[in-house]
DNA sequence: ATTCCACCGGAATAGCGGGATA
DNA sequence: TATCCCGCTATTCCGGTGGAAT
């Protein structure tokens, strides 16, 4: 499972404005525009975080028990996307860890191990522990006790936690002695309504730090950064890096997909600098990129209904949807099972549903 | 205003597949 | 090899919801 997060340049001792000796221009053929690819992408983290000091220093605060070896009380981060939550959880979570020899800091994405047993296991993988785990019978509540067992420090980080679907593993994680948590999520009201009461009022003690979006100039600060880390002198101008922060609307992650659209495409072409023309392009095929990765997840049966939902323009309603749907396929899955699959891809932001009750119709985005 | 019913989505259950166990 | 176990997906069942029809 190489999901996991490199070790990223920068890091640590390393100084940020250095390129990565590996994967500099040598890797790409014929141009050199592209000097590190790795600070373009979203995941990121830089050495020295930008514009988000008083969030760093109200996590930090809450985390600050564990360096007298005590126990943290959970955090959550919340805002919309791209306003750094993850970033600024891994950064804290890492500067913690200098200080602190026997901690370890796992990561958990909720959107993909959004199962119990996934989640831990993950948490366990995490920390170099689950190689003992595969000999063995390993339901679920083993995974746990192994976690409990395991006579260390953690502050488990679950990001996009509201998307997790078995929310009784936090109840499971509150119980694991010496474990801290950093939850992440979009909207904190709607995280609370989805946990059993236990849990809720566990969180209501939790510190709770929100991230706002950021603004056009702080967008730009970030982006000259990325750019100066990971490509050419001169490769890109600072109006070119204004247009690019203004169409992202104060989200980080896609004001980087587009930097990162166009400088590729900048190199293909063979360019030493990325053109306005190419900054134009870029941000829609930046969102056809993610629209088209998101495609590729789904399986036959899903990529079906996606076909015929994209066919009808105008929207198709549920009956005429699961008429269509059955009629092309071989073999096809029921209706409760077609609208799960309709809500994934409501989640994907590859459709939307309008209408509510009998009115209902679906379209692709 | 009332009834109707297409649709949604929660919960329980069945079946499958793969790894462990005997 | 046969059997068991468990997580995961799909199915079954069903109560709730809110436009549409009356």
């Amino acid at each position: 499972m190489g999901v996991g997060f490199p070790e990223l340049p920068g890091h640590g001792s390393g100084n940020p404005e250095i390129p990565h000796p590996i994967l500099s221009r040598a890797s790409l053929q014929g141009c050199c525009m592209i000097t590190d690819a790795r600070v373009l992408d979203p995941t990121f983290v830089p050495a020295d975080v930008k514009h988000r000091d008083a969030e760093i220093d109200a996590l930090t605060a809450a985390l600050d028990p564990i360096l007298r070896g005590e126990y943290a009380d959970p955090v959550i981060l919340h805002g919309p996307a791209g306003t750094g939550k993850t970033c600024i959880a891994r950064y804290t979570a890492d500067r913690l860890r200098d200080e602190v020899p026997d901690l370890d800091t796992p990561y958990v994405n909720c959107w993909e191990d959004h199962t119990r047993f996934k989640t831990l296991y993950r948490i366990l993988e995490d920390t170099g522990q689950s190689l003992t785990i595969h000999r063995q019978s390993t339901p679920t509540d083993d995974l746990l006790d192994r976690l409990r067992d395991a006579d260390a420090r953690f502050v488990v980080v679950l990001d996009e936690l509201d998307q997790h679907e078995d929310t009784g593993v936090l109840y499971d994680l509150y119980r694991v002695r010496g474990l801290s948590m950093v939850l992440i999520a979009n909207r904190e009201r709607e995280l609370f309504a989805r946990f059993d009461e236990r849990v809720a009022s566990r969180l209501r003690t939790a510190t709770s730090i929100h991230f706002d979006r950021y603004g056009v100039t702080e967008l730009v600060g970030i982006l000259e950064d990325r750019a100066r880390w990971g490509l050419a002198e001169n490769a890109v101008a600072t109006d070119q890096l204004e247009r690019i922060a203004d169409a992202a609307a104060g989200d980080a992650r896609t004001a980087l997909g587009i930097l990162r659209s166009a400088a590729r495409k900048a190199v293909e072409r063979g360019h030493d600098r990325i053109t306005d023309e190419l900054v134009d392009a870029a941000e829609p095929a930046a969102k056809a990129e993610i629209q088209r990765k998101n495609i590729e997840k789904l399986n036959p049966d899903q990529q079906m209904l996606y076909d015929i939902i994209r066919d009808n323009e105008n929207g198709i309603a549920p009956r005429d949807l699961y008429a269509a749907y059955a009629d092309r396929v071989e073999d096809p899955k029921t209706e409760r099972t077609l609208r799960n699959y309709l809500q994934k891809m409501c989640h994907y932001n590859l459709i939307a549903a309008d209408g509510d009750g009998r009115s209902r119709t679906y379209r692709s985005l």
